[in-house]
DNA sequence: AGAGTAATGTACCGATTAGTCAACTATGAT
DNA sequence: ATCATAGTTGACTAATCGGTACATTACTCT
């Protein structure tokens, strides 16, 4: 599906952030990018001050045109509690599953990934910007959680601590699922995890066949 | 309490794992952990063919050395397993404060960090080590977990099925304290939650104060 | 003592890195 | 039409990368 003549600018935000989930922010040099975007490095630096630069855009654009509208659509209120960890929980599997046919490996996730590359003093930018995006990530969460606590939909008391918990607990599934290259983990663990923290009803799960 | 001479080579295995621990396996250059360790170039490339040969003896030494003995210690038969899970609990997170107090931030999961960062072509081979690293430790799991299961200590059935959910649970809190910076995942979550995995009681914690 | 080898030190290599620069072209408003 | 501006291009840099070559030093065995 790719749209038609998407503009320099956005094919290099595009194709960074590409690379970088199915490899990493190290191993991806600028002329890789220029080169997969069919971009010339004069255009990245006329658009972007700095490699840096495009992965924060990245980030912050992979967030507001897809991750935000995601959440709200997810988190929508009317739906219930139940379904919405269900949704949640079917729409990261499904996600994983389109990147590892589209990529041949399962990649896990992006923000996770590249916030782990980027301790140490050079990242320090890059890395803040990951924690702001998990922190936007959480408040979704949150919200949803705090509401099924007011309407007394489950039992937690502390929104803050079922929204970490929740969030570790995905991110694991999701890094080991990148590490060893295997949708084991988030098919088999991720849904009935997610509902048992939250305390709530662990269905028994019919597991997809992959393809 | 730096050993007196501990021998070029291992000067450089032991710095390198330090160097890619704070930071990442790309970022960090043979100069720099040359420099670090005070031996020059030549002596490097005397003892190791190349930068990811001296990453793949030190996740092998690592585990040889440290890792091998510590789980044999956590995993002793004549520990009763709900012990050997509150040992191997509390010595997580004591390694995570040891290295936090040491480098002045929470490093995480090495073996994770680097497996996650080496995924793509070029890092096939250490990719694998860090793949096989981690097979090794889960055996250790799996060994104590099946007695566990034989001698009716918990419920569970399938061990391969308990030994990947904690190794997922476990890593994502060390992940998320990496990224994150903070041992709150790790001091609140990872001991109930091990126990709630594995179905033994969960008991209430008293946290230490954080020094 | 002397020979062989292990270890060290220094200078170097070509390739690659992120980033620069000035010339060029297309565009759009007046 | 013209003029400013946005966008494009390819050549360029200085620094750094992983790795090599080779001479020198230290150690060990006889």
């Amino acid at each position: 599906m790719p749209r038609p003549d998407k503009g320099t600018r956005q094919k290099l935000v595009d194709t960074a952030a590409d690379l970088i989930w199915i490899s990493s922010y190290g191993s991806v040099s600028v002329d890789d990018i220029c080169r997969a975007a069919n971009v010339k490095k004069g255009s990245f630096y006329h658009y972007f001050p700095s490699k840096a630069d495009l992965a924060i855009a990245a980030m912050e654009e992979h967030f507001a045109e897809d991750l935000e509208p995601y959440f709200q659509q997810v988190f929508a209120a009317n739906v219930p509690f139940a379904q919405q960890i269900e949704n949640f929980a079917d729409s990261i599997l499904e996600e994983q599953r389109t990147a590892q046919e589209k990529y041949g490996r399962v990649c896990g996730c992006p923000l996770a990934a590249l916030g782990s590359e980027m301790i140490g003093e050079e990242g320090q930018i890059i890395s803040a910007k990951v924690q702001e995006m998990f922190g936007k990530c959480q408040d979704y969460l949150k919200a949803a959680i705090s509401s099924a606590i007011a309407a007394n939909a489950i039992e937690a008391k502390d929104a803050d601590e079922k929204v970490r918990e929740l969030h570790d607990f995905i991110t694991g599934l999701m890094m080991m699922g990148r590490i060893n290259n295997t949708l084991d983990g988030l098919e088999h663990d991720l849904k009935p995890g997610m509902q048992r923290i939250l305390g709530l009803a662990v269905k028994q799960q019919i597991l997809k066949k992959s393809l």
